[in-house]
This record gives structure tokens, C-alpha cells and sequence, in this order.
RNA sequence: GGGCUUGUAGCCUAGCACGGAUUAAGGUGUCGGCCUUCGGAGCCGGAGAUCGUGGGUUCAAAUCCCACCGAGCCCA
């Protein structure tokens, strides 16, 4: 026999069993929830009601007479699965019969081999993923990275549930930040970089930024030395300062480019004017605003793809903001919108009224909100007639849902409240299935101790230092332990051992959690590492290699120990895990689980021989177990994005 | 001022949605042991925790509820 989920036949067994005791213990009690539980150890059992606990106070009894009286109206010659029920402490603990369990799990592994563990959903739905969606304006830091390696890790979770997952990039062009690179770049000639590519645009971005944001400043300080405000003097000079101190810094880092670029902007008399209207032009759609802000923003985004293919990331959709724009899905839905009870005047702003969406369609349980908390409005258009970004996410959203059942927007938890608000303005405007649909899959940030990562002021570490850091550690650890290999095979070693050992530490941590980076924490090669698990499978994969054909007929009886029943409860376990983390959208489980895993067959590979068992019939066996562990560690990566090596 | 998220050994984390077991589980660091055994990126053992604080609910609280404190973020 072969099953898709082998320890959940072993749960239904157990309640069914449980449930035909309760009705004869019973018969007028009413069953709500007997929710098995794995017990802390499995001297045990492998599963565990508590039931009579709150049995034992409803009958004035002792939980272990109740837990007693009712394993003794258990059926023993029902049990398949099962080998015994035993009442320890007030528990009812039940026990595998491991030599048919073993068989069950690891034949079932066997044979489903790539699909074991990935069990379809019934009811495959349309997902768009949209993640990552960093501005093209500099190149990808470690603070975004986290992004699109959750959104990656998601997508493929999702699509092995057996859904039509479409990965999605929203590229925000439309913003002054946008026009501001685009000037920049304008004024040094339009020229083609001689390094990667949105490393380049990201120079550009911040002495520009720099540049633009002295002169305004400057001009800001000597009006308000005419009034004499010495309050606002202060704090303009201070904010002054600190530009000043940052162009130095800029000078000395990048001092061509800087150069360059204070030649043509320095002597500028209003540069915030030109990119003002620059910024008007492209929203317009005016032709050389376009060939200008769209070169600039491709060629940004010619980095990111060379990022992302380095780290096996793919898109199947790049998404145009100012497309958007263009094809006036932004005023169809702001038509939409101001026809609605929902949006109201503020003197020249528009306003979009969260609340009152909130309270007459009586939202805020189904949302999780207080009732007494009032969210807060959400500009639509500011006085000078611009748009904001959350306005633009509206029909960005709606576009999404013409094409998809669900949408899930891998950002920040900084957006949570414009997340919200977006969701409230797709009830406002009647769409409530889609309001329904719409997930904000929340992560806390990524900060570098000490100080604050800023683009703008071109603070940061980039996401191809980290990855290029993590490879030269790799490659030095690989050429230590194995001097022998070709560079050929040093290189594709270090380069999946580095690239694993960053994207497990990414997703390793809870996503609601902050992280501070630290290198020690992304260039951990030891347990609890995408290199410790890969290691593992490699050593499996050692194993195997070195054993010829095995029969068909193992006795998997044989493996009595209880390391061996850990690890065929683990491996049995790997479908269940697997579903949690695509119905709660937990890709971290995954990680946790595989190292545990690994952990175990590490011991297990200590404590015991498989090639020199004692005896062929325990070798048969422990090579089908070994097989089996390969196999999951593989699946589990393949999940988490992280390449599983025959060898290392 | 309001809201969201977060607080578990020196450090990093799991467990909290769904409350349950003698001993709160890992890693790192630290102390000690294992290379004539299938790959030492390994294994085994020791020391290390008032689960932020205080109340409450419960037979049972790291887990649920309330208040407060610290950190981060968002709105005003």
C-alpha cells in the first residue's frame, strides 16, 4: 500500500478508534474537537489525547481512571496501524506499529519519490505573488532581500499544492525618485555603465539626490535668514549638515562619478523644477520624458535580473506603474471611487473615508480591528493633482484580480496600515471577493546594527555583496576541505553552498520578526544551515552510490531502534508540514523541519552502519531509510529554493 | 495621542494560531570527549532560562485575557 500522507492514516486510525470508545464510554456526550497531539517524547506514543482532562472535571473523577476506563472499551482488532493504546497520567497515548508503518512511509516515499510530500489541493485556484518590487532607483540591499526570497519560497510552496501561481513585479517608476535618477542620468549624457548595471543607476541615484537636496536646502536656509524663524534656521542648518557631511562621503567614494555629476548639477539654479515637471511629462505619457525615465529604469532593472538569475528568482509578469497610468486604469478607478459613499473633499484633497467602509459593512471583527480604533483616511490625490502610490495600488490591485483569485503582496509590515487600506477601498468599490482574496503576506524589516540603512543616502550593503561574500567564504571552506577537486567543481560547490546558506538564513526566522544583519548570522556553514543539510544529502547520496542494486522485498521490520522510528516519523511527518506551510503561508517551517531532519540522520549515520549492518537483511533495510531521507531532504529544499548536491 | 509588530540561557532562534506530560527544544559561544568504522561542513556529554513585569481565567499558562514596561514601525 502507498499513501500520499502515511502518519495521517495513523491520526484517522487513532480517532476513529478513540471516537468508537467515547460512544461506548459515553454514549449522550457530545464530540467537539479530539485534536490528537504528537507527545513530547515518543517513549509515549506517536500521538496523545488529552481528552480526559476535561472529562475527569466533568465527571468528578480522576483524569486517570477516566483515561483508564476508557482505553479498556478500546477495539484492539481494529488496529492496522496501531499496535497499542495505553493510558499513562491521564493521557491516552497510541503507538505505531512500526514494522507496518515503515513500510507504509518508506514504500510510499519510494515510490512517489519528487512528489512525495506535495499533497494537491481539491480546490487549485489562480495565485498572483507579487514580491520583491523594489524601486528601480539602486541596486537590491540586504533589507530587501528577505522579500524576494520569502515571495520565492511561497511561490513554490503554492505551486506544488497544485495551484497556477504567477510571480509578479510591480515596478514603481512613476514616483519623483524615478525622475530623479533620470535627470541625473540625463545630465551625465545618457551613457552605457561600465559596471553592473543598477550599481551604476544607484551612484547616479544618491549624488543626484544629494546634489538636488543641498541646493533646495541652501535656498531654504537663506530665506529664513531674511525672516529671522531661528527655531526652523536651526533645523534646516542641521539637516543641511549632514547632506554636506554625506556629499563628502560620496566624494571620496566615488569621485569621478561625483565629479561628474557636480559639474553639470552643482551650478544649477532650481534642478527641483526640471524634476518636477519631468516627473509631469512622464505621468503624461510625453515621448521624451518616456525614452529617458524607461532607460533608466530598464537598465536598473537589467541588474536586478542578473541578481535574481544568480539566485534562481524568475518573474513571469514585470509589471509598469506608469503603464498603469498610461492606460488610465488609475482615473477609471478614481471615477469609481468618488461615485462611492467612501471619498470625500479635504479643501483641495481627496480623501478616501477607511472607516466608514469599515463600519457600515461591519468589517472591523472580520479584520481582526478594535472597535474602537478609528482607521485612519487615506489620501487619494494631494492638492497639487498628483496621485499617490496606495491610489495607483488600487487599480494595480484590481488589475491583478481581472487575472487571478488571489493575490498575496509579499511587503514590508511598515505598509500594513496602506495594505489596509487598500483592502477597504476594494469593499468600497463592491469588490468584496476580491477584498476577501487579497493577502498582505507582512514581514518585519532588515536592519544593520548600528545604523540605518537608507537608499537615499546610499547606506547600505548590496544584496550581490552579500552573495559574493557568502561564495568567497564557500569556496575557501570548500578548497580547505576537499584540496583535490577540479576549480571547476570548487567553483559550483562554493556557489550553491554560499547562495543556500543565504537564502535559508533569510527564511530560517520567523517573517513577523525583526533581523538584524550581521555576517555571522548569512555565513553560518554549521548546523542549522542550507551547507549543513546539504552536506547531509550529499553523505546519503555517498552512501547510496557505494551500494549496487538492492531487492525488492526489504524487511523494514528490522529497524527497531529508536532513532530509526525518529526519522520514519519525521519522514512520515513531511506531508503534514508541507500542508501547514502552504495553507498559513509558513515557508520558515520548511527550513526547520529539513534541518531537523538532517539532524537526525546525522546521528542516526554515528550511531549505526548502513553498509556494514550486521547482517544484509538490516542493510537492505537502512539503505531503503537512507533513500527515503534523501529523498525528503531534497523535496524540502527544492521548496525553500536551496540546490540539493550528490556531493560537495 | 492612536494603532500594528516584537520581548524565551552571554548571543541567535523554535514552541504561541489549536493551553496539557518526568526535564521549556535547538544552534552559537564556553568546558570535556570521539579520527584503524559508510564523507569531521560531523557525533556524544557538561554547565548555562525568574519564557519582559504584574494581575486574571483554568484541574493545567511560554501559549488565552487585561494592565504596564522596553524595542521597532505606521498614522496624526
Amino acid at each position: 500500500m502507498i499513501s500520499e500522507n502515511p502518519f495521517a492514516i495513523f491520526r484517522n486510525e487513532s480517532e476513529s478508534i478513540l471516537i468508537k470508545a467515547m460512544k461506548n464510554f459515553l454514549p449522550q456526550m457530545k464530540l467537539n474537537n479530539l485534536q490528537l497531539k504528537k507527545p513530547p517524547n515518543i517513549d509515549f506514543g506517536q500521538l496523545a489525547s488529552s481528552i480526559c482532562f476535561g472529562l475527569g472535571k466533568t465527571l468528578h473523577k480522576k483524569p486517570l481512571d477516566v483515561a483508564d476506563s476508557l482505553v479498556a472499551e478500546i477495539d484492539s482488532s481494529y488496529f492496522d496501524l496501531i499496535e497499542k493504546v495505553v493510558s499513562a497520567g491521564g493521557y491516552i497515548n497510541f503507538h505505531l506499529n512500526f514494522s507496518k508503518f515503515s513500510t507504509l512511509t518508506l514504500l510510499s516515499i519510494k515510490q512517489l519519490n519528487k512528489e512525495y510530500g506535495f499533497v494537491k489541493t481539491r480546490l487549485p485556484e489562480k495565485i498572483i505573488i507579487e514580491h520583491t518590487s523594489v524601486n528601480p532607483l539602486h541596486p537590491i540591499h540586504v533589507g530587501q532581500a528577505r522579500n524576494p526570497i520569502l515571495g520565492d519560497a511561497l511561490a513554490r510552496i503554492l505551486d506544488q499544492r497544485g495551484h497556477s501561481v504567477f510571480r509578479h513585479y510591480y515596478i514603481d517608476d512613476v514616483g519623483r525618485q524615478s525622475s530623479v535618477v533620470a535627470y541625473g542620468y540625463d545630465k551625465l549624457g545618457r551613457p552605457q555603465p561600465n559596471e553592473k548595471s543598477d550599481h551604476y543607476v544607484g551612484k547616479i541615484y544618491t549624488i543626484t539626490c544629494c546634489l538636488v537636496e543641498i541646493i533646495r536646502l541652501r535656498k531654504k536656509v537663506s530665506k529664513l535668514e531674511l525672516c529671522s524663524s531661528s527655531e526652523e534656521l536651526l533645523k534646516a542648518n542641521t539637516v543641511l549638515d549632514e547632506w554636506l557631511s554625506i556629499r563628502e562621503e560620496l566624494k571620496q567614494k566615488y569621485p569621478s562619478l561625483y565629479s561628474a555629476l557636480f559639474e553639470k548639477i552643482g551650478s544649477e539654479i532650481n534642478p527641483d523644477e526640471d524634476i518636477i515637471k519631468l516627473n509631469l511629462d512622464y505621468e503624461n505619457g510625453s515621448p521624451d520624458a518616456k525614452n529617458l525615465v524607461r532607460s533608466v529604469s530598464e537598465l536598473c532593472l537589467k541588474g536586478f535580473k542578473e541578481t535574481q538569475k544568480r539566485i534562481n528568482i524568475f518573474y513571469d509578469s514585470w509589471d509598469w506603474e506608469s503603464d498603469l497610468v498610461w492606460s488610465k486604469k488609475v482615473i477609471n478607478v478614481l471615477q469609481k471611487l468618488r461615485s462611492s459613499p467612501f471619498v470625500y473633499s479635504d479643501g483641495d484633497v481627496l480623501k478616501f473615508n477607511s472607516e466608514k467602509v469599515a463600519v457600515s459593512l461591519a468589517l472591523k471583527p472580520k479584520l481582526g480591528l478594535r472597535e474602537d480604533y478609528e482607521i485612519p483616511s487615506l489620501t487619494l490625490i494631494r492638492s497639487d493633482g498628483t496621485t499617490l502610490y496606495t491610489t495607483r495600488d488600487i487599480a494595480y490591485t484590481q488589475w491583478k484580480f481581472s487575472q487571478a483569485e488571489k493575490v498575496i503582496n509579499v511587503i514590508g509590515m511598515e505598509q500594513s496600515l496602506a495594505q489596509l487600506q487598500l483592502k477597504l477601498a476594494l469593499y468600497a468599490l463592491g469588490d468584496q471577493d476580491y477584498a476577501d482574496n487579497f493577502v498582505h503576506f507582512a514581514y518585519n524589516l532588515v536592519s544593520l546594527p548600528g545604523y540605518k540603512m537608507s537608499s537615499r543616502r546610499g547606506h547600505y550593503i548590496t544584496f550581490d555583496e552579500v552573495l559574493d561574500e557568502a561564495i568567497e567564504r564557500a569556496y575557501k571552506e570548500v578548497s580547505k576541505r576537499s584540496p583535490n577537486l577540479s576549480e571547476k567543481e570548487k567553483q559550483k560547490i562554493s556557489n550553491f553552498v554560499g547562495i543556500g546558506a543565504v537564502r535559508y538564513a533569510l527564511i530560517d526566522v520567523d517573517p513577523s520578526k525583526p533581523v538584524v544583519f550581521t555576517w555571522d548570522r548569512v555565513l553560518n556553514f554549521e548546523t542549522n544551515s542550507a551547507p549543513y543539510v546539504q552536506y547531509t544529502h550529499a553523505r546519503a547520496c555517498s552512501i547510496l552510490r557505494k551500494i549496487e542494486c538492492q531487492p525488492d522485498n526489504q524487511n523494514l521490520s528490522l529497524l527497531e531502534k529508536k532513532l530509526e522510528h525518529e526519522l520514519i516519523l519525521s519522514l512520515s511527518s513531511f506531508p503534514d508540514i508541507f500542508l501547514e506551510a502552504a495553507e498559513y503561508l509558513k515557508p520558515n517551517i520548511i527550513a526547520d523541519y529539513v534541518n531537523t531532519l538532517a539532524d537526525k540522520f546525522n546521528s542516526f549515520y554515528n550511531a549505526f552502519p548502513v553498509i556494514k549492518a550486521e547482517t544484509t537483511e538490516l542493510r537492505d533495510a537502512r539503505v531503503l531509510l537512507t533513500e527515503a531521507i534523501k529523498i525528503v531532504i531534497s523535496n524540502a529544499l527544492a521548496l525553500i529554493g536551496v540546490f540539493a548536491p550528490d556531493r560537495m
